[in-house]
DNA sequence: AGCCGACGGGAGAGCGCTCTATCCCCCCGG
DNA sequence: CCGGGGGGATAGAGCGCTCTCCCGTCGGCT
């Protein structure tokens, strides 16, 4: 940029006012005169005067920005960093994440900063990163239990606000699902529909919404009368979804009824029930959850338990205005309800 | 924050120096007395200093920071921006997109700040947000050929790069690729796999890529000894694909080979194909664009015309760093190359 | 021995903004 | 007619950093 930026003094010497009058009328604090605003706003207009984020965030302490960070828990060098990124963004659940916090932010003129943390480093950088004053704070997204970024976060007394329960408790506020009753929901689907033979691919043991899904699902369909339900372990992916129907599939033939602890683990339940000749849902129903993009493009389109991601995202996004802004201090949790989105697949 | 953060006096205090040597040693500029800059480690290390980006880039007008803009030529309203990324991000290009962009810029310990704009007030904030230098400079994915975007970022002297050519000339850097080639290596594919009758769905005839892609394959055929080539205009989008094979379909039941301008299509296409009988690739040959994560997911894998999105973007990145540097002034066109990933579709 | 230049370090002036303290002026009550 | 009060504007002190001068101290060369 070679023309130099007109600054608060331009303004202030155009408008013929001081520098603090100004700022007043930009900042639409404490009552000035209407006629001098107006000759203010003229005066802005004329010079095409924008504030300078980096003098206003000197004094105020505060920049504006937060940081949308997707962490895991790894040690990963760099090269597979990349490939970290490209990961999360092929699932649709991180699409839903940002739209969220966008829809949040942007009114506010605020945008996010993208930051992934795969590594001790990047975790690293993410701290100093906050510390450096470049972001007022973090919205957290961890694809793993483990993650210690959360602990960093916390002990350096940065304000951050996660996307699910940690494992070990953390002083950080969280917004997340209730995860039984989702695992519920699913049951309740496939017993109103009279499945009798019902099986379940989870997610990961570690995963504490994993356990919880399936401890609502087990339960309910316990209640049910259906005490005994196979379970396969499943990573959240396709494939992990495809190899876990496949050894559900070799044990228990006959099963009517398939649970699937996320999208693209029922699409990949749903691939291998055809490929093994069964229709859905007419020989097995299948239910998701999360309700993501991939249940509507599925074929057939996939019968799922919502969650709710961009009001999630949105609350985490309000969460980490409130710390920043000082409006709230001690750390809280904010849950949402699950609910049946009922397609073709069951 | 409430405990305050050193500064550069406190440390310089610590390690009885000035200030400007302090700086000196954390920014790694001239000569300093190897004694004094372990004795300034020392003290950085002791006060746990960080340095302060607003004050830094208060003075050297400079951020570290770039907007990662994806944007549109819309009109639209609030709530329809979220739609707007939500679209975004389950198209499986921008994760590409946004995994190079990081690649080049983490090792430099800059991350990207995301912006959507998709109506006139969001294009006017992105102008706003570089004028008031939150940014140094804009990367520029746009998602429609009239994009107003570009324009206003060099008219307003703003340092930005773009992905693909516009279609308005804009004196910005760009990268981009040899679409008519990628469209040439498909139709190679096709011949040599012996189709005789084959058909092709288009991007939208609007965007320069659809059309040279088109114009690569129908050269290509037409030199094979197939001047006609029946097309169906498509959106880029699964829906769209669906739609266009169905009526390629429909006036010509008897196509040996389709190819699709992008991945999203050709999934479409297959579940057209598949859903009136037809066997890919037996009956049918199918090939994609982009070699895009659905190219993998797809039943069966798509045979596509890679395009190094990933590369693309990180050296989106570079040229943006190099004009912001003032390294480069005029702007440059970046073209790659694409090449053929055979998988079973064709 | 004297001079010059290179080198290492310090002092201090801002960068553009906010915000507190202060001042001015007008209005009102006594 | 004077003192007090308050709204409305200004002056000025920084926020933490970089960077341009400037100064002192050597080492090397004539």
């Amino acid at each position: 940029m070679n023309r130099q930026a007109p600054t608060l003094e331009d303004v202030a010497r155009e408008a013929g006012v001081s520098r603090a009058t100004v700022s007043r009328v930009v900042n639409g604090v404490r009552n000035v005169d209407p006629a001098i605003q107006d000759l203010v706003r003229l005066a802005i207009e004329r010079t095409g005067y924008a504030p300078n984020r980096a003098a206003r965030s000197l004094v105020t302490r505060r920049t504006g920005t937060v940081a949308l960070v997707v962490s895991g828990a790894g040690d990963t060098s760099e090269e597979e960093q990349n490939a970290f990124a490209a990961r999360v963004f092929s699932d649709p659940f991180f699409g839903r994440v940002v739209g969220g916090v966008v829809g949040f932010l942007r009114p506010r003129s605020t945008h996010p900063v993208l930051m992934f943390a795969e590594s001790p480093e990047a975790r690293e950088e993410v701290v100093r990163y906050l510390r450096q004053g470049n972001a007022d704070g973090a919205l957290v997204v961890s694809t793993h239990p483990d993650d210690p970024l959360p602990a960093l976060l916390a002990e350096a007394g940065l304000p951050a606000v996660l996307f699910a329960r940690p494992v070990r408790p953390v002083a950080l506020s969280h917004v997340d699902l209730a995860h039984w009753d989702g695992g519920r929901i699913a049951a309740e689907r496939l017993l109103a529909r009279g499945c009798r033979k019902v099986a379940t691919v989870s997610g990961p043991w570690a995963v504490a919404a994993s356990q919880e899904r399936l401890a609502g699902f087990r339960d309910t369909m316990a209640r049910g009368g259906h005490p005994y339900v196979p379970v396969a372990e499943g990573g959240f992916t396709l494939d992990s979804g495809v190899a876990a129907m496949t050894a559900l599939l070799a044990e228990h033939p006959d099963v009517e009824g398939v649970f699937a602890a996320n999208d693209l683990m029922a699409q990949g339940v749903c691939q291998v029930l055809r490929e093994r000749g069964r229709r859905v849902p007419d020989d097995v129903a299948v239910v998701g959850f999360d309700d993501s993009s991939v249940a509507a493009t599925c074929r057939p389109p996939l019968t799922s338990v919502r969650q709710p991601v961009e009001d999630m995202a949105a609350a985490m996004a309000r969460l980490l205005d409130e710390h920043v802004r000082g409006l709230r201090t001690d750390p809280v949790a904010v849950l949402f309800e699950p609910e049946l989105v009922v397609r073709e697949s069951a």
